[in-house]
DNA sequence: TGCCAACATTGAAACGATTCAGGGGACATG
DNA sequence: CATGTCCCCTGAATCGTTTCAATGTTGGCA
């Protein structure tokens, strides 16, 4: 009665409603059902707009929405999934947050769950095994309703799929794929990639080029020096074995770097001629290009230099690099929606396919390449 | 029967147990209590090894444990939160993953958080203060025990604050604090940083010296300046205000390197004389020594440009970077165990206090600073 | 008047764990 | 034989939702 006295200016009538007192104590549905008037069944039809709120009265959804907004209630989570098995949540597991290929994936994803309303859970798994299944297990406890795994090191293995598909969670593995069809993945189209870059020294005329192969371990080495190899007949280029060397298997982000330094320092050494260098990813090319600079060797005036990835300092670097684009943050939100997809059909009772997905790269034409100059020495 | 005779062999007394037939469902606790032939009290007493657990007779234990293996049982996190109000979660906010100062810190967090067994919800606020509040929502509905902010743009506001009080979780920020200690918060020293690079360049005999400052909204700018204005006056450094900039405001990470660059290619317009540029971070000491280099100054050689973070890329660039260090781990790993003192002190009814740390920052000396050299031309 | 459909709301049973107040049984003690 | 004390274990309530079957109330129509 006190109350209704001042809201009548109001076009909203208000009925009174006790703040909970500042307590700590969270508002419940209960506390939203007693204040409005309603019971609880009511006032999760409403709030949930169910099917039911079809019959729900007009001036009840008003009444009870306003209560909720007052009293400030947020829904519990955990007890809103215990009931409809839906976590909204999905975990999310990678490799090495370090390594710069990783963060606009993930930015990737994360953009798409947003939008879904999908709360991510990262687990990072510094590239150990024991983590990887630890925090799987911490993932499988929370009912993640899908799961993303951004790898590219060979030893997720396949107990991670017999624990997946028993509970038929759907997954997506992005930059890493299994040999037979048994979860889905998107991956970049690495032999394209590959090609793309060398057609592009070719084109450039060049002819005696260096290579620095990818570490046996990593799924991206070999399609990419298929796409090399293929090339390269093709083309009539003659790959010396002399200039190719290969990335020594390693767990660190930016061991490549170190890698590519210490082979082109070693091809120098060797007296090697060659007018340009293709590495497997950027960092090893920026090694390359730190190695050749620290030479005298100019580039790209006297060699030029592509990476693949296109991680964000290859922009920065001096000269910046041209490179293979993957594009990460198209390719997380693709995994994202793969997912759901699972989510979605599974929740309806409809079959899904798992997919493959190869994404197409790009080209990134920067400073690090320029023709090969027929006047002057090339070296 | 089929199974009790294999199993002779074995030490461990085993009786039969049926496997969940290849269902999906989940195997719940309530499987364990009838397979084993106990109560669900007495396996979640044993499970938990709850103080109770005292009581429970060894071989009833054994049986309990033995059951839960082979039935792969794995508790329904959801439901024991429901009852136990932990859910073993942290929120953690952060202002952009792609900012490379960022992964550094998450590196840091994520893992004392996973010592902890706590999962991480990771929630990306692209800068926009939209999309960090839905996401704080979002951990609320979640009830994270705790919540970590890594920001450093001022936007962050007072709101958070009140409901994160009122529903007493314990909070932390990194690299931001809010005045009137309302919040935890862990930071690196700005004002030591920046006399440590200042130093740094006065002992190599600069003393005409450029500086690009931070932008306004950035909370770190202001100490910073303050360090450096500190020691040019005791050093008796002159600073010319004709040699200040001031980076703009801006939500792009990778903003300061272009105006960085920017910068500096005007400051060589205007033919200002030089020996040093000390940049408000990495980013826009990479864009100023990418200007330089492209105006025919040399770095070090003619110009010496120091830095401030020490972000992944700096090591990696040519030349390498002189930079003042945040030790970005470490602070990731204290805002964590600020936080979990937080939930602990809640947890036992005891009092806690709020903290604000300033983390040493550590000068590392690279390529890019050389004294003057005082013979040849300085330009 | 009687019956049915549509409407508006609710009671109560889950969901899967935790927790605490007991409850039998065994054994010792007075 | 009554009582007390350990031991070992369990019944049942509870956490905050969702959801389905059920209930009472209208109004329309034959």
């Amino acid at each position: 009665m006190s109350d209704s006295g001042r809201m009548m200016m109001s076009a909203e009538a208000s009925l009174p409603v006790k703040r909970s007192s500042s307590k700590n104590e969270a508002v419940t549905m209960r506390d939203v059902a007693t204040q409005s008037g309603f019971s609880p069944a009511t006032v999760s039809i409403v709030l949930n707009n169910a099917p039911l709120a079809r019959y729900i009265a007009p001036a009840t959804k008003k009444r009870i929405e306003e209560v909720a907004r007052k009293l400030g209630y947020r829904p519990n989570a955990m007890a809103r999934f215990l009931r409809s098995k839906r976590s909204h949540s999905m975990g999310v597991m990678f490799f090495d947050i370090t390594d710069p290929f990783c963060t606009l994936i993930l930015r990737g994803i994360e953009n798409s769950l947003y939008q879904a309303s999908y709360v991510p859970i990262f687990a990072d798994a510094h590239n150990q095994r024991n983590r990887f299944e630890r925090y799987l297990e911490m993932l499988l406890e929370r009912h993640v309703e899908g799961l993303i795994v951004v790898a590219n090191w060979l030893f997720v293995d396949i107990q991670l799929l017999a624990d997946l598909s028993k509970r038929n969670i759907p997954a997506a593995t992005i930059g890493w794929e299994l040999p037979g069809q048994t979860i889905s993945s998107v991956m970049v189209d690495n032999e394209t990639g590959a090609r793309l870059a060398l057609e592009h020294l070719h084109h450039l005329g060049h002819r005696k080029i260096a290579f620095i192969r990818g570490p046996k371990m990593l799924i991206d080495s070999a399609p990419r020096w298929r796409g090399i190899q293929k090339f390269a007949q093709s083309a009539r280029i003659e790959i010396d074995p002399a200039l190719v060397q290969q990335l020594p298997e390693s767990l660190d982000a930016n061991s490549s770097f170190e890698s590519g330094f210490r082979f082109t320092e070693e091809l120098l050494q060797r007296k090697k001629r060659f007018t340009a260098l293709m590495a497997f990813d950027d960092l090893a090319a920026l090694g390359a290009i730190r190695a050749l600079t620290k030479a005298g060797v100019k580039v790209p005036e006297q060699c030029s230099v592509t990476g693949f990835d296109d991680v964000a300092l290859s922009a920065l670097a001096a000269p910046s690099l041209t490179t293979v684009r993957q594009p990460m943050e198209a390719m997380g939100g693709l995994a994202v929606n793969i997912v759901m997809e699972g989510i979605n059909a599974a929740l309806e009772k409809r079959e899904w396919n798992i997919v493959s997905h190869k994404m197409n790269p790009e080209l990134v034409i920067r400073e690090s390449t320029r023709a090969v100059s027929l006047v002057g020495a090339d070296d």
